[in-house]
DNA sequence: GTCTATACTTGGATAGAC
DNA sequence: GTCTATCCAAGTATAGAC
């Protein structure tokens, strides 16, 4: 076994380099070309290590571990448990933004592919539910529709992308020049939700 | 000059066709082959009436003319307006899903082609800061971040979209089968958002 | 104005040398 | 395991008849 030294492997290049042009330029957006000259190697070594570029779409997905997916809701307190959901999601959001980004295209474009997401995505939207109802029963929130309601949080939470023919109406939005601080954000985005379904 | 009877030409064809394969598998997604195919027309006329595949795109935006989108707030009432901005926009979401849905799709994907439909959304959404900025000066909003916020706001209105991969995480939310009635759907947007950034 | 047939281009995958 | 060179399929656009 050799002790991996200075430049990694192609298989890791192009796990990189997918992942960040997947997201800038979208799945169909993206060539194996271009993902082979990011990654400085060879055209074939996308079919010779993965079969074939749609293999590594999903191989992006399954080297994350997201820990927050398996996370397991007491329901004592939804919203707490609510807090902590969008806190662990955001902060996921953070550290991977190239996959949410990727992710919610796929979500919008209903890409074939999201079937073998399907896994990820719906253990993930389940808890939110489970959570909302949880707190309706309890008393804790209030709304009309759970499914309506499921889209507005998943929208709010989702919806977070930089886009340049945008720029110009977000800028200066907030002149105070502030930082935006991991915190704050988590901090606004929870108390904009729990203020839409809180009694 | 003759009546139109039975039949329309074949641009109206090929526009109709497009709108509904476009908003279905995305611009990149959908052939010029496929749009010919559904319309019933020869391949070579998107080339003859549009000049090619792009132009039919551009063509669907510059045929709709969103009323809504020239409407002049008075911000003397600023959550009237919000009120009835978030209407406005359901109401159009519900009479153009499909090019709602295209519109969505391209800004998630920051498609080249968003520069000249920036018009479109800009002036859409500037109204929506225009309201919010003035809610908070007159003490009727309370948010932290303009920027969060608008993207909060954005991401509800905008995220209301049919996932089959996602059907049954919605299916039997509400139980009680009550129909979705447009009015229903615009009560519980209005309700939700206003929630969030109310005092 | 609409058709059929075809040229041109690009992208994904493979063969075979090293 | 990585490279170069090539094949094949699919997509857009055009030519020319009707």
């Amino acid at each position: 076994m050799s002790i991996q030294q200075g430049s990694e492997d192609a298989k890791t290049k192009i796990m990189k380099a997918s992942k960040k042009l997947f997201a800038q330029n979208g799945y169909e957006g993206t060539t194996v070309r271009e993902i082979c000259e990011e990654a400085g190697v060879a055209l074939a070594l996308v079919s010779y290590h993965f079969g074939g570029k749609e293999n590594v779409f999903y191989a992006l997905f399954e080297a994350v571990s997201p820990d927050f997916l398996n996370r397991d809701y007491e329901l004592q307190d939804p919203e707490a448990d609510l807090r902590d959901f969008i806190q662990e999601f955001i902060k996921f959001r953070h550290a991977e933004p190239d996959l949410i980004n990727l992710l919610q295209q796929e979500i919008i474009m209903q890409s074939p592919r999201l079937e073998k997401l399907q896994t990820y995505i719906y253990t993930l939207w389940l808890q939110l539910r489970t959570i909302l109802e949880a707190g309706r029963e309890r008393g804790c929130f209030y709304y009309g529709s759970l499914k309506h309601t499921l889209h507005f949080v998943i929208g709010a939470l989702i919806f977070m992308k930089k886009v340049p023919a945008l720029d110009a109406l977000f800028e200066s939005a907030d002149t105070d020049g502030n930082e935006e601080s991991l915190e704050d954000i988590i901090a606004s985005t929870i108390l904009f939700i729990l203020n839409g379904i809180r009694i």
